[in-house]
DNA sequence: GCCGTTTTCGGCCCGACTGTTTTCAGTCG
């Protein structure tokens, strides 16, 4: 059983236990299990095969370990199937509803018998819900508002498409007179690859004013609510946005508390209540004097703390506190630190722009190198013609590096790991090329032993260096293949090779978690932006932010060395 | 249920909003 089955196991061990009434803080324990297990970098069954013990988890004690120890072994827990078997079908489900949790529920699924959503709409139309003590027409209008939400399907959505509509809101606000500090905070900041809404925070000398023009900005679909301080509105794509702005004096606490994540704030607020402080977002209480400090900026916040500065994309309550309480924070990467791309494509294959556009594109942004990686068949290249386009762009790559475009251009290629694990092009082929992306672009569907061998194979190749996105999913599109990614990581660690956070916003694989554990694991990753248009070089950017939060400094990443310490590395020079 | 450079027992993050009531429970982030 994999650590996110297990994890909301959990998560619904808890809803039960609060339907039940049960002692909050024993539910408390099991939710917090279950956000712990989400964020384990390696799977329960490894560590169990490992001989690790569970109970070294911070947050997980004597009786998660256990139950954990027989959902792994057994793929069962009893307690869980006693637990549920006390309530109707279903009604966890209820509780998917913003406005519904557990009371409500429980008094739905006893009182009307309602335990699923359909019925639940029966109820509320034929006047049941409203007949409920203290339950009214208001509660009532909002659980259909509520179902007809969840209906449409309101997922959160993937942070390449969030961020643009973003930084275009806060381009317009920032003209405001007065206006300063305006920030996204929340997932968007922690760099998250998918976010529910949007929260932008700010400070100015007339926070109506501000507040004002947002609510009028030509975005905006629809204007839920504002006051003086604060608006709610829903931008395209059903996107909800919250404004909050403050005086320029607390602006430190409100970010910090908006950025999140909730594990890493309730993480921090319990340790510093051991000191005597209490930390909300207006500031940091003196529990004993009641006397509140403001901060101005989050460094100033953190360091009242007692704590360095903690960078956004790891606040997850995966022991940066703990880290930032030694002074043992890492620098991590910064997008200053990209030297160049390894994955970029053209007209040779798929791409919209020539060599020679793709490389004075790289140039302006300062690389060093840039490799020319188009694909090796398929995909706009006869079969027969794939050796004639091969020899073309070697002749062109040639002729561009001998003129005067003050980059480096390599000459290589991402070849398809067929669905047999042969690769596309012949062995010789790939050992003259100056870089080799393999990637599987077919048969996605194969099953877990045989897409791992698949994937292990090419990493074996002595000709390959990278392996290219290497789950192949794509956000809220293609559900990631099955494959042993810890074997992946093995077989890369032990060859030398070198797996790929594709940047492309809808694809971000390796995801956190994976490139987290790779790295731990010594394995070298690289940041390809999959580039198919110059435009595309700037989605850098999420790479990084993926890099940043499995705790990357420069030194993981092959695109931050030198031309000449990256080939040595791939034993290319 | 978890945890301990003040505790192996007695604590456990903080504030706001909403709806339905006159002091608050439930829910959320």
């Amino acid at each position: 059983m994999k650590n996110a089955d297990i994890a909301t196991v959990f998560e619904n061990i808890a809803d039960l236990l609060e339907l039940k009434g049960e002692n909050k803080f024993k539910i408390r324990a099991y939710s917090r299990a279950a956000q712990i297990i989400s964020h384990l970098p390696e799977e329960m069954e490894l560590m169990h095969e490992e001989g690790k013990d569970f109970q070294d988890i911070p947050g997980i004690g004597d009786a998660i370990a256990k139950k954990s120890m027989e959902l792994i072994t057994t793929g069962r827990l009893k307690y869980y199937e006693d637990l549920k078997s006390q309530f109707p079908d279903g009604i966890i489900n209820l509780m998917d509803l913003p406005g519904i949790g557990p009371k409500t529920a429980y008094r739905l699924a006893t009182e009307l018998e309602v335990t699923s959503i359909d019925q639940l709409e029966q109820a509320i139309r034929d006047g049941r819900v409203m007949s409920l003590e203290r339950m009214g027409e208001k509660t009532a209008a909002n659980i259909l508002h509520s179902i007809e939400a969840f209906r449409r399907k309101d997922r959160r959505i993937p942070l390449g498409e969030a961020l643009p509509v973003v930084e275009e809101v806060l381009k317009a606000l920032r003209n405001t007179p007065g206006a300063g500090n305006l920030t996204p905070a929340g997932s968007l900041r922690r760099f998250k690859e998918t976010v529910g809404d949007i929260d932008l925070m700010g400070t100015a000398d007339d926070p109506e004013a501000v507040v004002k023009v947002f609510t009028k900005l030509p975005q905006v679909r629809e204007v839920l609510g504002y006051g003086s301080t604060k608006a709610s509105v829903i931008l395209p794509r059903g996107l909800q946005a919250d404004l909050r702005i403050v005086e320029h004096n607390s602006f430190g606490s409100l970010l910090q508390h908006f950025t999140g994540s909730k594990e890493h704030n309730v993480a921090l607020r319990t340790k510093m209540q051991k000191k005597g402080l209490s930390l909300s977002e207006y500031g940091i209480t003196d529990i004993a004097s009641g006397i509140t400090e403001k901060f101005g900026d989050e460094e100033s916040f953190y360091n009242r703390l007692g704590l360095q500065y903690i960078p956004p994309e790891i606040r997850e309550d995966m022991g940066e506190i703990e880290l930032a309480e030694q002074n043992a924070i890492p620098a991590l990467i910064e997008i200053s630190d990209i030297k160049g791309d390894f994955h970029a494509h053209t007209i040779g294959s798929d791409g919209m722009d020539t060599i020679e556009d793709m490389a004075r594109a790289a140039k302006i942004l300062g690389y060093e190198y840039l490799a020319i990686t188009d694909h090796s068949s398929g995909r706009n290249i006869p079969a027969d013609k794939k050796m004639d386009r091969i020899r073309e762009q070697t002749d062109e790559i040639k002729r561009l590096n001998q003129s005067s475009l003050g980059i480096h251009l390599l000459n290589g290629v991402e070849v398809d790991i067929r669905a047999d694990g042969s690769l596309d092009l012949p062995d010789e082929v790939l050992a003259q090329l100056d870089v080799v992306i393999a990637a599987v672009h077919s048969s996605f569907l194969q099953e877990r032993g045989q897409m791992t061998q698949r994937i292990a194979g090419a990493i074996e190749n002595p000709n390959v260096d990278i392996i290219a996105h290497p789950t192949c999913r794509k956000i809220g599109e293609r559900e990631p293949v099955d494959v042993d990614m810890e074997a992946v990581f093995q077989a890369a660690a032990k060859f030398g090779k070198a797996l790929e956070i594709n940047a492309m916003p809808d694809r971000l694989a390796l995801k956190d978690l994976y490139a987290y554990r790779a790295r731990e694991l010594g394995v070298m990753l690289v940041i390809g932006t999959d580039s198919h248009t110059v435009a595309h070089f700037d989605l850098m950017r999420f790479g990084i932010g993926v890099a940043r939060r499995a705790w990357c400094r420069p030194q993981n990443v092959l695109n931050t060395r030198s031309l000449k310490d990256a080939l040595d590395f791939l034993h290319r020079s």
